[in-house]
This record gives structure tokens, sequence and C-alpha cells, in this order.
DNA sequence: GGGCAATCTTGTCAGTGTCAAGTTGTGGGG
DNA sequence: CCCCACAACTTGACACTGACAAGATTGCCC
């Protein structure tokens, strides 16, 4: 828990401002506090966990005192919850543009490494407002993205359920994508790409008859 | 993080230990106090999750002193390794006696429900002290049981490698179990119970030919 | 230009992890 | 049987944290 403390000179360490005095020091107001919060935070959270957040350090980073944040986020659970928000938004935007059900599942695993912090936050419910409505509509429009994408696979042509066919497609992305984070693939995924090496089992999953009947 | 405080009586709250004088009020010696906190910490970390778990409230409710479970773990970090490393011995021990390949899938959902605790601290690993002995020995034995179980189920007959088979059973039964502890499979399973809904999902990923050909 | 609301600061409080140094009990060798 | 070394626990302290309240600063809109 403890940290080093050798952070005493407040270090505007951002750009103050579009419109600054020249010869401001510390400008009263930061500019764009509340993006700058919240990608320190999203930094922190990569690196050492959600855990490791601390909103006075992200205030230091940023070169602010030790309760600016709370005004833009009210509090930890405030800051998480934004950026859980921040994370559905995204995947929906990007699992909308997936041309199939496999596609969708690249697309997951691929969010997932690009966006560490958010995927790990969104997914860690005890952690975050669970009825704030930025949230709620966010993951709503998520998992329309998702349902979307099953539902073009028209998997009845397999014999399977629907609802089904849609938990297996999400259990094998999000379980992938999980172990792939907390390197629990190092060893086997290895060098490959594991985006590539998710194809594969996509395919494992949803293979049509092994010949003819198309 | 504001605590009640209202717990300011010690209250004993547990058998002291076994042979203690009757008269004696609170025993210096707690009497099996390493697994008192364990216990103690598996409770809260179920219910609120690891970021909830604070040593001196474990320390409140064993009865003892601030500092007397860092005589036992060290640390925060200390603690949760130990709840790591027992939940890979008990998840190994469980895999070990799976009978095929769906069964120790079956048997790794069930021990995600009934461990959760364990199982959410365990895939963590920035909580974690990743050189610890007991740990890694864990979750060595764990990934043995687990490669075990792929091994013996043959998949060179569905044309498939064996490596990338254990990895897609792992996957699908780890991102089950994770949205299950997540509540984001509330809708979809409902009140079926998840272990049969996943023997389902596993028959989809592992199927044989549609007929003929054994 | 004047006020007003958003933004940020300062100060404070209870709670936490961790370390160091002291107490208490217990089991094993003389 | 005793005593003493060591394990188990306590007490006290320090730096740090989130949260709240009250004040200072500033841009902006009428």
């Amino acid at each position: 828990m403890r940290r080093t403390l050798l952070t005493m000179t407040p270090a505007p360490a951002q750009q103050p401002s579009p419109h600054q005095k020249p010869s401001a020091r510390r400008p009263y107001h930061h500019g764009d506090l509340r993006r700058a919060v919240l990608t320190a935070a999203l930094d922190v959270i990569a690196a050492d966990g959600p855990s490791a957040l601390s909103l006075r350090d992200l205030a230091r980073r940023a070169g602010v005192s030790h309760a600016a944040p709370a005004h833009h986020f009210k509090d930890r659970t405030g800051l998480l919850t934004a950026i859980a928000a921040e994370g559905f938004g995204l995947l929906a935007s990007t699992l909308n543009e997936a041309a199939d059900l496999k596609d969708a599942g690249v697309r997951y695993v691929r969010f997932a490494r690009e966006h560490p912090a958010h995927f790990q936050v969104m997914f860690t419910p005890e952690l975050l407002r669970a009825d704030d409505l930025e949230l709620t509509t966010a993951r709503a429009l998520a998992g329309d993205a998702l349902r979307g994408a099953v539902s073009a696979v028209r998997p009845e042509s397999l014999g399977i359920d629907n609802r089904l066919a849609g938990v297996a497609a999400w259990s094998l992305a999000h379980g992938f994508a999980t172990l792939l984070l907390s390197h629990n693939l190092d060893g086997p995924v290895g060098d490959k790409d594991p985006e590539e090496v998710f194809r594969t089992l996509a395919a494992m999953l949803f293979r049509s008859e092994p010949r003819e009947n198309p």
C-alpha cells in the first residue's frame, strides 16, 4: 500500500489547457480533468489491477488537489462505474460492425486485449454502482449487439437452441479473453496471434456438417 | 470503505480452543487463528469481492488484535496467495476424479459455484505473490489434472490438435463459470441447473461426426 | 460588468496496512 | 520438575487512503 511520496512537486505533466495565460504556473482549472483522471486510471488498472487504484494518486498524476477527482466522479465506485460504462459503449460499437458470429468473437477478444482495464472492470460487479443509468444503458447496448451477432448465424440449422448458442459463444470468447489477460494461456498460445488461435476455437464450436449438405 | 465500528466488544465468536481453562475470558492463544481468518476472508470475498477485504476487520471477527493475522500470512497479499493456493489444491483434487473431459468441465463449473471466493482470487494474479512456492506447486497440480482430462479424450479422432482442444475446453468452462459468478447469465440460464446447461454447451464443442463412423 | 454555478483547494476524520517492540503462554530438553 | 526458547498474540506508531465540508477561484452568460 505504501507509495513513495517522492512526488511532492505538483508537476503539471499535462498541457494545462487550450487557452491559458502563458505565464500561469498551474491554472486553477485543469481544462479536461475528467478525461485526464480516466486515462490515468486506465493506465493504473491495466498495470496493477483495480485494487491498486487510488483517487489521491490519480489527482497527483493530473497535478490537482486530492479532492478534485471526486467532483467529477463522486467517489471511487463512481470512477469505476464510468470506466465500465465507457467500456460497454466501446464494446457495443465494435460488435455492431461484426460480419458474423465468429467475427464478433474475434472482436470480443481483440477488445479485451486492447482495453484490458475496461474489460476487467466491466466484469467485476462488486466494484460498480449497479443501478447507474449510463452503465445499464451501455451494457444493454452491448447485449443487443451480442444477440444480434448470434441471431445472424441461424443456428437452428445445427439443431441448437438459439439462446444456448449465444451462451456458448459468449462463454468461449469470454473465457479465452479472461485466461489470456490473466496470463494463463502464455504456454499454449505462445507467440502465435491470439486472435488467430481463437478463430480455430470458434470453428470447433460452430462447425457445420462435415461435408455435403450446404 | 467506512465500516460501522459497532463491533467494539471483542466478542470471541469462535470456540476459543479445544483445551482451555473454562473460566478464561479471551485466551491469549486463539487455537486456530489461521483457519479462522481464512474462512472469514472467504466469507467476505464471496459476499463483496477481494477489494472489500480488510485484515483489521478479519482480526475483529476472530476476536484478536489487529496485527494478529499478519503473523500467519505476513500481509494482505500473503493471505490472498494462501487462498489461491488452497483453491488450486481443491480444484486439482476434484479434476483428478473426473470421468472424462465433459465431466471435468462440469466439475470446473461446480467448483466455481461452490468456492466462488477461491475461484475469483485464483484468477486475479495482481493480488497474488506470483513466486510463492505453495501457490505455484498447487497451480501446477491443477494444470496437470486439466491436461490429464484433455488427453483422455483422444481428440485426434476429431482431427483437432490436442493442445488446442484443451484451450477450447478450458476457455468454455472458465468463461461460463466467470459469467455465471458475475451474474451475466441470470437471464439466459434462468432457474435451470447451470451444470446441466453447461453439459449442453460441452456437447456442442466436442461432438463426434453426426451419425455413422463410430 | 456582475453574479452565479462549475471547478478546484484546504482541512479534517475515521479507517487501513505494515512495521517494531513488548507480552504471554507452551512444549520440550535438562 | 523446571525453565527457557520460541511461537502466538498485543500494543503502539506512522504513512497512507476515501470521504466529507467549507472556502477560494474562475469562466461564462445575461
